[in-house]
DNA sequence: TATATGCCGGATGAAAAATATCCGCAATGA
DNA sequence: TCATTGCGGATATTTTTCATCCGGCATATA
């Protein structure tokens, strides 16, 4: 069972754009060029997050993302959902209405406990990332290393950021 | 995020098993047969679970599958474990090491606020499962529907089972 | 011992999904 | 007008999943 690697790229693209100046935007290759990302493949992802409504999209010159909602109303499940789709993991063929023994469907009127279990496990999964905001991620990043870090990481978006 | 399907198959497989008469061992080929599947790649699976040690297999004539240990003591976790892989579904590239602001080796002595929250939430996952055990699904299955289903499977499982 | 049964593991192939790129179009500001 | 930038579709490449097959070995039965 595994996630997309574009989750990841989104995740911190969100990060990114968290730190970014009001009022202006900061486009798909920019973000890829920090993020050392393929420029064309990052953008599909930004398109997601942007139907998503997640971030919002500028065209034309001067134009680029920015974040739609302040970071405490972002969280990391509808990140990963936007990219990697909400589609729960584990997919119930109903089995148990095959084979020789197979159950009738009107004996299925409630799901099987195999599948039941499987999906109440993914609902702990996605309540723990709707608990966990953009806001605390970014609290998380920057408070540790180096302040110089931030200073560096705002002068670039400066020089990159358009509006 | 996708489960492979060999996940349903096993749990059905060892819900099956289950209800195997004591000393008698069931071959791959007649749980195949029992869930309308093919039985070559069930055969894979059910090694799988052998190598796990969820069930164990004895070859040659009158030989089969059945449950190494009793059905308490089985939970989903560990047939998802078995089947489709322990692997993290979230899988960090460390891409804040890279691009030009990208922070170096040393400084990324701690795991990344985003991994960390997503290993989290696949923690919450898998104590849910872990919870779930074998026995607890058979009840939840054997319990409802008609009297009778049971005693056709019954009957089944005794003209195909070895022993 | 001979034979049929049945698991084991590796090799192989087909199908599907993830990854990645490109292009024409529309929108926007200079 | 013209350069810039996002949007969506089409396409190509790579990886993973799904599925089958076969030779080899172990075991029970006759
Ligand atoms: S029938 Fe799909 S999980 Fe039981
Ligand atoms: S660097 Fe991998 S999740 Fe942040």
């Amino acid at each position: 069972m595994r996630m997309g690697e574009g989750v990841e790229w989104a995740a911190h693209a969100c990060v990114l754009l968290s730190a970014l100046p009001d009022g202006t935007g900061l486009p798909a290759a920019a973000i890829a060029a920090y993020h050392d990302v393929p420029p064309a493949y990052l953008a599909k992802h930004m398109q997601a997050l942007a139907r998503a409504g997640i971030v919002t999209s500028a065209r034309g010159a001067a134009g680029g993302y920015r974040l739609a909602r302040p970071p405490q109303e972002i969280s990391l499940m509808q990140i990963a959902d936007a990219v990697d789709g909400s589609e729960p993991a584990f997919r119930c063929t109903e089995i148990r209405q095959r084979g020789p023994c197979g159950a009738k469907p009107e004996e299925c009127t409630k799901t099987c406990g195999i599948a039941a279990a499987f999906w109440a496990a993914e609902r702990a999964y996605r309540r723990q990332l709707e608990g966990v905001s953009l806001a605390a991620i970014v609290a998380s990043l920057t408070g540790r290393p180096d302040p110089g870090k931030f200073a560096r990481v705002k002068a670039w978006l400066e020089q990159n950021a358009n509006g």
